[in-house]
DNA sequence: CCATGTATACCGTCCAGTGAATATACTCAA
DNA sequence: TTGAGTATATTCACTGGACGGTATACATGG
């Protein structure tokens, strides 16, 4: 046989992302995932070095293309910069709707590893999330919006907001009122950065505070399902 | 022996609520809690006719005590309402900074579950927030704001969606950034209050001065790892 | 002696990861 | 052109352990 490595291992991460994303990490064996893909564990194993590389790759797969996703509703949505911004949760609460919809897989995933701080499959995620909040802040700062990164900020907790609770309550309705909060704040800010005097210089301290935490977790080798 | 029941069910309910909360449950064994708690597996199925069991206790143990954890917050802080709204944000910030904390329970639970829509411990983490958002609605009204349940349902994405966000980057300064917002969205529904009908932009009456803008589930028996 | 509660030992199953062998394509010397 | 050798890719069968749940027996207070 011998089919591109390439075929194969995207057929192994296409059934990963599903089984992953629709029963979490730890409810899907390998055996399950190599099923899927139509082929043995083994096969899988040669692939990928451990069943943690698998969930990093399952994520790693799914950045760019839901980066890509949110972008485009952000731009096809006619309008001004608060439409649009309401554009984006607009969408998202139509494809909540979906009978197979499970909230975030980058915030499942995080909440379901939360005491292996330092997996790969969540630094995955965490990039994920800052390269959405640093495209908002982009394009608030591109459209005058001197406090862009903190407008951006507050759009992102609205959004992993709307996914835990849509996610808990099954009602896509949340994603509707996340909306109307993100599109209040924009205009907040807009209404700020146009008349930019009478802001007081409280703002954005520290731009990046980066989290620390010891990031503790053994690598590769060894089990993943127990620390 | 024979120690009252309660006593004993719930050393087991403090261990489990440990280990759940730290490790997630498909990450902690019935036989780990029973560890815990000092016993036997055997004796937890004694008092828990299964691990699901175990697990909406576990929630619904949390229940009252994260709510009136809350409304303290609240309660405490000084100031008007806007304060006392970005008070909960500040207190749940300094709490994050705790190395054990890990984000919210009843979220990181439903996350887990989500591949169970009707699982006990989910319905209770649904009450849960539930009990929450009414209690922000019935605060909102009694203060005069008359979309009360709107802003209520603002507060709790930015809350929910401030535990998602710094469980996945470590960084409780998000959660501050959440009580400005939280801050923002009530000073706004407090000036839609005092000014009911048309004043539409301008506006100053804010006590701050900022200005406006624009499943399924098989029950008990059988296991639970997989559906 | 019975109800309550606890412990020992066990069952069947699942699961992450591996050892050894096999099949296929590609390379290169004769 | 062919045939041996090698790297790539895949399979079968297995290991050691963990896990949810249970059968059975033992203790202790009323």
């Amino acid at each position: 046989m011998a089919r591109p490595v390439t075929d194969t291992r995207e057929r192994i991460i296409a059934a990963a992302s599903k089984l992953f994303y629709s029963d979490g990490i730890r409810g899907v064996s390998v055996d399950a995932v190599a099923a899927r893909a139509g082929l043995t564990k083994r096969t899988l194993y040669y692939h990928f070095r451990s069943k943690d590389d698998l969930v990093a790759a399952y994520l790693a797969a799914r950045d760019q293309p839901n980066l890509a996703l949110f972008q485009r509703w952000f731009a096809e949505t006619e309008g001004g910069l608060p439409d649009k911004v309401e554009g984006i949760f607009r969408n998202l609460a139509r494809s909540a709707r979906h009978p197979k919809w499970k909230g975030c897989g980058f915030l499942r995933t995080s909440a379901e590893l939360a005491n292996m701080p330092g997996h790969p499959a969540i630094k995955i995620g965490a990039a994920h999330k800052k390269k959405f909040e640093n495209w908002l802040r982009v394009t608030f700062e591109a459209a005058g919006i001197g406090e862009g990164s903190r407008l951006a900020r507050q759009i992102l907790l609205l959004l992993d907001g709307s996914f835990a609770v849509v996610l808990l309550h099954r009602d896509p309705s949340y994603m509707e009122t996340a909306g109307e909060a993100a599109r209040s704040l924009t205009e907040l800010a807009l209404a700020d950065a146009v008349s930019p005097l009478e802001t007081p210089p409280s703002a954005t301290a520290a731009p990046d505070g980066r989290g620390r935490g010891p990031a503790r977790w053994r690598s590769p080798r060894g089990r993943s399902r127990r620390g």
